[in-house]
DNA sequence: TATGTTTCTGAACATCGTGTTCGGTTATAC
DNA sequence: GTATAACCGAACACGATGTTCAGAAACATA
């Protein structure tokens, strides 16, 4: 939970951290970037980094807070039920798109975004089923998510959110309903 | 390509290394291991390990060889039509519940099998179609396919190569064809 | 069994990244 | 204007990488 008031100076900083780190995955990705090189293009002294962050992941993730936050939200403010796994889907190309030119990075979207929607989905998709173990349906449908989603981001956004969803929601639900009912 | 007869030394000292990076990638996972991890287990010099490697990478990727040659071998004698995908992926998950218990782990399934799967829908689909980009429908089969094959190692092997197969076909083929035809 | 060749060994070394510490400097809030 | 909090940067210990080299061991051959 943040501060009522920041002093600026950490804000700064912290800005300046993050954005150097989207900067850097953009340019040779996150596990080629170490913090010699996130101290230098940020214009921070090594010690102040430490002060802020314990690690290069936790700067990652403090990147990812905003977006966080938003889906704590939305999950808590809707049913499960049949409809809800695409309109979480949806909320995240929505909110993904919003970020654009910001420091969400496709790192972020595959460390994170994958753990959201497969927890949402074992607790929606129908618990029993003969034809196949439920947390197999699950980690299949939020791999498929993130499989569209990477494609959507390395290829610049050519098409809307809403479309994107539209397109996931059309490749994914026929198989799992056909063999939820058994063939 | 291997000499006709290597000297048993050779053979001993790259067996060892394999066999202590797959013990060691089931125990700790391979982003956390270390050379020193791997010589230490493998009961190899420093040197030795950089004589026949030029990194952890390489060992891991020499690990993956008797199962690269086998799909190669697939590939070339295999037409491209509306099967060859399911064929390519009955293979795959047969080849690799046959290694069980030798070196081939999830590390390398996701690091190169993917690749392989993706570099022949490319080929292998239709090449033209107003409702969705084909590069986008062979990254959405092929993550399909590596999260089913991920579970099912994960999950030690629950079921036949050919179950998981079919249900790789069920769930994907229903989308795919939908979406190929126009809503 | 003797010989020449190949491989393995292990210690030493330079290099790089991490994470901590601390005395001194600068910006901020009030 | 002053007390306080944040920043700086140099120094340090540590651990991993990748190279080098002289000596020991294993190998193929005859």
């Amino acid at each position: 939970m943040p501060q009522k008031v920041m002093d600026r100076r950490v804000e700064r900083t912290r800005r300046s951290l993050q954005n150097a780190l989207g900067q850097l995955i953009m340019e040779k990705g996150f596990e080629k970037i170490t913090v010699q090189d996130v101290i230098d293009r940020a214009n921070v002294g090594r010690s102040t980094f430490y002060a802020h962050f314990e690690s290069l992941d936790q700067l990652l993730l403090s990147g990812f807070e905003p977006l966080r936050a938003q889906f704590e939200d939305f999950l808590s403010g809707t049913e499960y039920d049949n409809e809800s796994p695409w309109a979480l889907s949806l909320t995240m190309f929505q909110q993904v798109q919003k970020q654009q030119g910001g420091y969400i990075t496709l790192t972020h979207v595959q460390k994170y975004l994958y753990g959201y929607l497969l927890d949402h989905l074992k607790t929606a998709l129908p618990k029993r089923n003969k034809n196949i173990p439920p947390e197999l349906l699950a980690h299949y449908v939020a791999s498929s998510f993130i499989a569209l989603m990477t494609w959507w981001i390395d290829n610049n956004y050519p098409f809307p959110a809403e479309k994107m969803n539209e397109l996931f929601r059309q490749l994914v639900e026929p198989g799992t309903l056909a063999i939820m009912m058994g063939e």
